[in-house]
RNA sequence: GGGCAUGUGGCGUAAUUUGGAUAGCGCACCUGGCUUCGGACCAGGGGGUUGCGGGUUCAAAUCCCGUCAUGCCCGCCA
């Protein structure tokens, strides 16, 4: 686990530190604003710079050169540092090029594939949630955005040190799911395609339908002999459920989404989860019954009880939010409430589960009327991918617990509320029909394919690859050219899709970066590589050029993977794998590597340093590590 | 009406949490570079009053106040 970056931070910080205590601890600096002060400067100033001096001087009243001056007297020897010295107020460190290459170097060697983890989250399990589709229609290019967030969050804290599970929550129960059965059965037809798109399309018509002739009452009725369990009804909406959501695992097996464990929603209620969870609600008076007013029979959350709780609850005129309609049944919230209590293990509760089967090395299981007992949920945290349109029962979600004593467990839920994807003509709504598209569909699959053909053209030119590996090759890089795209933006960004800039293999892209990847991999291959060990290996060789900076680069890695954990941003990882591609292509276009003498040992390791943290990365946004393309 | 989010060269995006050195990068555009370790590349160039107006500060994309625009939410939908 070793982080040079971090560590040379730390003795920096320190450093400083210990000066400041000695020469101005009357200035009101904390240890905090020294680590804040650090950053890595332009090139000329050297390698790291801190800008605390400006902040002391004016609190003392000094020049900022003189407090920099004063504060570098006090800095010790560091065998990685070469030079400490003042320009314009700011502290610059250079490093010892040889001394510190030999500890990243040293270091991603020693961890190799687990370079850049962390034990941030070490002992505590996170339930990551994602993307929760409705099962009636296939996933459209927003749910893949969901499904890629959450699937990279997942790899992301799993290499922090987290007891990741990850799990989708089926909803088969909602006005959606009564809408499509009701179209299975009374507009005829067959299954002729991919059953998640067939339904989707009866969905939409459905739809249609529903704008001629009032249906509501139809819908509610059947919505509620959906919830009778062991009804005619219920059985057969789980039924086209189960098979439209093995058509779209057919899309995520496609893009190398996962999971452990499906919950359905039917199961919440059969297993008497929601039952248990609202009495409890209940009984402490968290949540309330009202017997008379235009919510009579309702229960709900009073929001006078919470309005100093969220900025969101504090307008007067709104008093009640339903959780159970009158005529008893539950409402999405009331639902998740109870599957929220079961994720932080506060009710006394719990599914039966049957595996399904193994889909990329993971185990999947699915709560079921029968099957055996496993240990899913009862996490320390959870993580639910959620559009940020839900923001607002996420929040009554929160409230809830509140209000019944759980403050503590409402801090563990996140909400990480991505922007939604909208496309230049409009929405993707799954009831008007907007994912279908008028030419290419706006669907995960449709995407995949798209990009999957034109990775197989560029492919077919490369004189690189062997024939029967064409078909191979254009998957990964279609699959991984589409997940760089969807991660490299920060979540919480609304995104117009794009097929021109989807599809863009060049700059700031997957392809990009797996294919300077495989430059380095072929080059290794030419070269014979053999790692040999470290201090055989002239050092001295390292340059303060383009061979170093990869070096500094490299050496950031653990950093990168914390901060993009802990403000669950995948793009973060993004970043620096783009970073990591430039600095690699600036470094091999202009120093060589083959044939340069005495030189060639070191930067044969760089490439390989630069092929295994580039490996390790890709592997958090599950982007393939091909090695030749 | 209230709440939330976003606003950065023509387009897209990073840095905003923790105020610091010339606002970083990609696409597109212009110029140059393949008998050279893989051109899905590299080097160089043009293009920015960080929505707008105030304020705080030696220093503001970043903090504060106001304002405008866009999107979303405020339902016995999910």
């Amino acid at each position: 686990m070793a982080s040079p970056s971090k560590g040379i931070k730390t003795w920096f910080v320190e450093s400083l530190w210990s000066g400041i205590s000695e020469l101005y601890s009357s200035s009101g600096i904390e240890k905090s604003h020294v680590m804040g002060s650090i950053s890595v400067p332009k090139k000329e100033f050297g390698d790291l710079g801190c800008s605390i001096a400006l902040r002391i001087a004016k609190a003392q009243g000094m020049r900022p050169s003189d407090v920099a001056k004063a504060l570098i007297e006090k800095i010790g020897k560091n065998d990685l540092v070469s030079d400490v010295r003042e320009t314009g107020g700011y502290i610059n460190i250079s490093l010892n090029v040889k001394e510190y290459s030999a500890q990243v170097l040293g270091g991603i060697e020693k961890d190799g594939d687990s370079y850049g983890s962390s034990k941030l989250g070490e002992k505590s399990k996170v339930l990551v949630e994602y993307p929760a589709v409705n099962p009636n229609k296939p996933w459209h290019i927003g749910h893949l955005r969901n499904a890629l967030i959450g699937d990279a969050i997942s790899n992301i804290m799993d290499f922090c040190g987290y007891t990741v599970e990850r799990e989708d929550y089926i909803d088969d129960l909602g006005l959606q799911i009564a809408e499509s059965l009701w179209g299975y059965e009374s507009l005829g037809g067959k299954p002729d395609k991919k059953f998640d798109q067939w339904l989707g399309e009866r969905y939409v018509e459905v739809n249609k339908v529903m704008k001629e002739k009032r249906l509501d009452d139809q819908m509610g009725a059947l919505l509620k002999r959906m919830e009778d369990v062991g009804s005619r009804e219920s059985l057969l909406a789980r039924q086209i459920a189960s098979k439209c959501v093995d058509a779209q695992y057919e899309t995520a097996c496609r893009y190398g989404v996962y999971h452990d464990v499906m919950i359905w929603e039917s199961d919440i209620v059969k297993e008497k989860l929601l039952k248990k969870s609202l009495d409890l609600a209940l009984r402490n008076g968290a949540l309330e019954k009202r017997e008379s007013g235009k919510n009579a029979g309702c229960i709900v959350l009073d929001l006078n009880k919470v309005r100093d709780m969220a900025k969101d609850f504090e307008n007067p005129e709104e008093t009640d939010k339903i959780i159970v309609r009158s005529d008893g049944t539950a409402t999405y919230v009331a639902k998740d409430i109870a599957f929220h209590m079961w994720k932080l293990g506060l009710v006394d509760a719990s599914f039966k589960y049957k595996h399904i089967g193994k889909e990329g090395g993971r185990e999947l299981y699915s709560t079921s009327s029968e099957g055996k007992d496993m240990d899913f949920g009862k996490a320390d945290l959870v993580v639910n991918v959620i559009g940020s349109a839900q923001r607002y029962p996420q929040l009554v979600l929160k409230a809830v617990f509140s209000l019944m004593g759980h403050e503590k467990e409402a801090e563990r839920i996140v909400h990480v509320a991505y922007g939604e994807v909208s496309v230049e003509g409009g929405s993707l709504s799954g009831r008007e029909g907007g994912w279908m598209g008028s030419g290419k569909a706006f669907t995960a699959d449709s995407l995949l394919n798209e990009a999957t053909s034109k990775a197989y053209e560029a492919t077919l030119e490369s004189k690189k690859i062997v024939k029967e590996n064409v078909q191979d090759i254009a998957c990964a890089i279609g699959r991984s050219a589409i997940r760089f795209e969807f991660l490299k933006v920060s979540p919480h960004k609304a995104v117009v899709f794009s097929w021109k800039s989807a599809l863009n293999f060049e700059g700031n892209s997957g392809p990009y970066c797996m294919y300077t990847f495989a430059r380095a991999k072929s080059i290794l291959k030419k070269a014979g590589y053999r790692r040999m060990e470290l201090d055989k290996i002239n050092l001295d060789m390292i340059e303060h050029s383009y061979d170093f900076e990869l070096i500094k680069l490299l050496g950031e890695a653990q950093e990168v993977v914390e901060k993009s954990a802990q403000e669950y941003s995948p793009n973060v990882i993004a970043d620096y794998i783009s970073l990591l591609t430039v600095n690699f292509s600036k470094f091999y276009e202009s120093m060589k590597v083959i044939g340069s003498g005495g030189a060639q040992d070191a930067r044969l390791r760089l490439l390989d340093a630069y092929v295994q943290v580039t490996k390790n990365m890709f592997g958090l946004l599950g982007i393939d590590a091909v090695e030749s393309m």
